[in-house]
This record gives C-alpha cells, sequence and structure tokens, in this order.
RNA sequence: GGCCUGGUGGCAGAGUGGUCAUGCAGCGGCCUGCAAAGCCGUGUACCUCGGUUCGACUCCGGGCCAGGCCUCCA
C-alpha cells in the first residue's frame, strides 16, 4: 500500500516516497500573528496536524516546521494603531494562538521558527541571492529578487511572466527593475522596527522569511510544503525562485495547499470581514464538533461555514461516541477490514470524509457485535478509538462527552438530573407510567435525552 | 482579460465506465410499559447540450452557473 499526494506542482496525485526512507520533513507556513485566528486559520492547522498523524501513524518520522511571521507591514501598523512595541502585540497573539490550537487538539510542531529569530539566515539567503545574480539592491535601499533571472518563476502558480506583467504596476518610489519583482528586504523607515544588514538598516519580506526559516530547519531540499490555497502565488512561486535561486537545489518536492473556508459561498477572510475567530466559535460549540466538521470534507475542496454544519457535527460525534460508552477495556483489533479501508483512503490523498464513513461503518458493526460478544465489541471499540485518534477526534471519554455541554450553556446539574432520574425509577417501579414520563419529559424540555436499558438508566445531553 | 477549481438525493459530502458511500433528516419494521439508543429495511441523486462506448453521473467537447488566484491574505 503505497501513499499517495496530490501535488500541486503537477496537478496529479503521485506516489510519495521521502528523501529519506522513513523521515518525513515538512514545513506548513503558520500565521502572521497581529490578530486572533479565524476558521480559516484553524483548517490549515487542523488539516496539516492530520497530514502530520497519519505520517506517523504510517511509521515515518517526521519533523515538521510551521513557522510564525512575528514582523511584517500589518503588524508594524497595528502595534502603531495601538501605540505598544511591535513584539509586545506578537506576544499577546502568538500566546492566543497556542490557547486556540491547543484547544483544537493541534499537536504542536517539532519547530515553531520566527522570522525574528533568523534574521541572521534571512541575510545570508539575500546575500547568496545578490551574488548569484538574482537580486539587487534598489535606489530606494529595498532589496528585490529579480524574477527574470529565474527561469522557472511561474511553474508551480501555472501562471506565465508574460501573463502577469499585463496587469502588473510599479508604485512610484519602489525602484523595481521589473514590476513583478519582489522585496527581499525592505529599507528602514523612521519609527519602524530594524535590523542592521550589509544593505543598511531594515527588515525581511515576508516571502524570504520562509524561505530562510524553511531550508534552515530542513535542508535545501525537503519533502512536503503546505499552506492555504491563497498562498500559491505569489507567496510560494517566490520561495521556489528564493532557495532554489540561492541554494541551488531543488526546493520542495511535494505542494500541498488547502482550500478555503467560505461563508455564503465567498470565502472567508480579514478583508472581506466575514470571518469568524476559533475562539468566537468555541464560546458556542465543542473543539472536537470544529475538528470534526474540517474534516467532513476533503482538503482539497471548499468549507461552506454553517452553524447547522457544526451543530451536524455533534450529532454525528454522539453516534460514534455512543458506540464506545460502556465498552471495557480492551487492547484494538477484530475490525483488520476497516483499518484496511481506513489506511486505504487516507493513503488516497489523505480522504478524510472516506475515512470517517469507514468508522460509521465500523460502529454499527460494533453494535451489532455488542449484544452477542462485549469482548469483541470492546477489541472492536479501542480500534475505533485508535482510528480516531489519527484523526484527532474520539479521545474523550465517551461518558463526559454525551454527558458534557458546548461551553456557555446553562441548565441543570449532573446531581438534579439524577435526582430526577433516581425519582422516575421508583414511579416506574410503582408502574406509574403517567409520573415516569412526566420526567422524561420535563428533563427532555431541558436538553436531557434518557434511555432505559436492561442495565439501568443512562443519560446525555442533547 | 489570463490562469485554475468545482457543479451528486431534503441538507452536508465521498466516489465509480455497467451492484453499496457515509452522517443528519424522513418513512416502515424489530426492540421498549411507552420512548430513546441500537439493529433491519427504505428513496426514479449525479447542472445542461452534444460526442465516444454494447453501456457514462463517471471519458471528450461546447454552454450555463458558482468559487478562487492574478494586490496583503491560511
Amino acid at each position: 500500500m503505497t501513499l499517495r499526494i496530490y501535488n500541486d506542482l503537477h496537478r496529479r496525485k503521485e506516489e510519495f516516497e521521502p528523501l529519506e526512507p522513513g523521515r518525513v520533513r515538512m514545513y506548513v507556513c503558520g500565521m502572521t500573528v497581529y490578530d486572533y485566528c479565524h476558521l480559516g486559520h484553524a483548517r490549515v492547522v487542523v488539516v496539516f496536524d492530520v497530514v502530520y498523524r497519519y505520517l506517523k501513524a504510517r511509521g515515518h518520522e517526521v519533523t515538521y516546521v510551521r513557522n510564525i511571521t512575528d514582523i511584517d507591514d500589518k503588524i508594524i501598523q497595528r502595534a502603531n494603531e495601538q501605540g505598544i512595541p511591535f513584539h509586545e502585540l506578537t506576544k499577546k497573539f502568538i500566546d492566543a494562538m497556542h490557547e486556540d490550537f491547543d484547544a483544537l487538539g493541534v499537536e504542536r510542531p517539532t519547530l515553531e521558527p520566527r522570522a525574528t529569530g533568523h534574521l541572521e539566515e534571512i541575510i545570508r539567503m539575500i546575500q547568496a541571492l545578490i551574488d548569484k545574480g538574482h537580486a539587487y539592491q534598489a535606489e530606494n535601499g529595498d532589496v528585490y529578487y529579480d524574477v527574470r533571472s529565474f527561469p522557472g518563476y511561474g511553474r508551480l502558480s501555472g501562471k506565465s511572466i508574460d501573463d502577469l506583467e499585463a496587469g502588473a504596476r510599479v508604485e512610484p518610489g519602489e525602484g523595481k527593475r521589473d514590476p513583478l519583482d519582489f522585496a527581499l528586504w525592505k529599507a528602514a523607515k523612521p519609527g519602524e522596527p530594524a535590523w542592521d544588514s550589509p544593505w543598511g538598516k531594515g527588515r525581511p519580506g515576508w516571502h524570504i522569511e520562509c524561505s530562510a526559516m524553511s531550508t534552515s530547519a530542513l535542508g535545501d531540499t525537503f519533502d512536503i510544503h503546505g499552506g492555504g490555497a491563497d498562498l500559491t502565488f505569489p507567496h510560494h512561486e517566490n520561495e521556489i525562485a528564493q532557495s532554489e535561486g540561492a541554494t541551488g537545489h531543488p526546493f520542495v518536492r511535494y505542494w500541498m495547499h488547502n482550500g478555503f473556508v467560505r461563508v455564503k459561498e465567498e470565502k472567508m477572510s480579514k478583508s472581506l470581514g466575514n470571518f469568524f475567530t476559533i475562539r468566537e466559535i468555541l464560546e458556542h460549540y465543542r473543539p472536537e464538533e470544529v475538528r470534526y466538521f474540517i474534516l467532513t470534507s476533503h482538503y482539497r475542496s471548499p468549507l461552506n461555514y454553517d452553524e447547522e454544519h457544526l451543530v451536524n457535527a455533534r450529532k454525528a460525534l454522539d453516534r460514534l461516541y455512543t458506540a464506545l460508552r460502556g465498552l471495557p477495556r480492551a487492547e484494538p483489533g477484530e475490525a483488520d477490514q476497516y483499518v484496511e479501508a481506513f489506511n486505504a483512503a487516507m493513503d488516497d490523498d489523505f480522504n478524510t470524509p472516506e475515512a470517517l464513513a469507514v468508522l460509521f461503518e465500523l460502529v454499527r458493526e460494533i453494535n451489532r457485535v455488542r449484544p452477542e460478544n462485549e469482548k469483541k465489541a470492546a477489541r472492536m471499540g479501542a480500534e475505533l478509538k485508535r482510528l480516531g485518534g489519527i484523526l484527532g477526534i474520539l479521545q474523550e471519554e465517551p461518558e463526559a462527552w454525551l454527558k458534557g455541554t458546548p461551553s456557555g450553556s446553562e441548565g441543570l446539574t449532573d446531581e438534579q438530573i439524577e435526582a430526577l432520574i433516581q425519582q422516575r425509577l421508583e414511579a416506574r417501579k410503582a408502574k406509574n407510567w403517567a409520573e415516569a414520563d412526566r420526567i422524561r419529559d420535563e428533563l427532555k424540555a431541558q436538553g436531557i435525552v434518557l434511555e432505559d436499558s436492561p442495565q439501568g438508566t443512562t443519560w446525555r445531553r442533547e
């Protein structure tokens, strides 16, 4: 069985073979930390978290690097607006980002480099580009990449320099030789944070940060580079030009881009203002519901945000957890055909919707087997939980999940519920069905669902 | 304008040249004091017009529609 990944560089699925067998080097473009993360950011980190987990589950040793852009125009602007030093602003949002991602159950990457911690590498790379004739310093002090000096420019995004040229414009005072040239180093303006360099005080451009951080952490050539589809051009195109221009080696073997989160058929983005932050959503929905929702569509497809879908995610997770509820502890087993189907789905370019479908098929089998053979069901349940772990779901205690509330909601306490159930039990013993049903209806009105079984009555929150 | 995706049942969302997705919702049955949960069963789904084929939702071409990139954006 081989893993196939859709490689954006060639626009087709390709068999995945890491440069070094058993070892995968992966880089994902992380956040620019000037605001809270929204659902679009959540999608990137959840998607690549699953890629990371699955590669590990497949037995690879994975070095996963996800950077933090902690210096750029927007950060400076926002810090100035608030009258605080830029690093104070970035610290606040880096902390918030970690809170949000931790809440979503996203594993921390192996390394999380920050641009401001890699000025040396950045400067060295820019110098190499100048030395090799790929970059030049303009009269305004900025250093630009000479796009026409790199023959492969446009290969990833499928654009030709000449087509791009048509719509491009040079802003006054930029001093570019060609409108498509982009800044590697921006000369310091008054009041801006600045670092010393051979070209005077200034700061790095956005694109060069990722080239420098990725190659310094993973080497000139590495296996997977990921990010949102909006980064394909120009960011990733520029990264290729920079890294290959500077090192002379191929940069990335497999390029992966996830699709956008949409709101009413439009891309969710800061500029459109139609975004929902992770923390807003987590006020009303549980992290696992958000995560499940993200995984219900394939990572390259668009994902339409709608609260109804989050509600649906909870119902689906309820079914999964219900199958696990009350099963004795056991070692995973008895479910080979489901494990195979799950792996086949994941091997096919990380097809999480199909992998989830397999989980539901396994659930049906567990529910079927359970009455006759609880031990077998328990082993299958353990397997279900293990597979869920690869997707980052189903790791809660089933009982806790089913009795849990979305944060923020209020109602009866567990003790009050148990007391009412006890009362109802008395009524049922006396065959006072009217009273028993009254209590059940009362609880139902509060969002509590009762389930009677020969073993007793259980309850859950809707 | 250039380039790139995609249009699947009530909703969401996979997938395949000729039997099944899956979840939610619906309907019938079993189970239950009645329910719930669970199990079993159930739905003339594949934008449109042509073409290829014994056969296409699946391949090819046109059209229509939606979204994206071409400027900071995950």
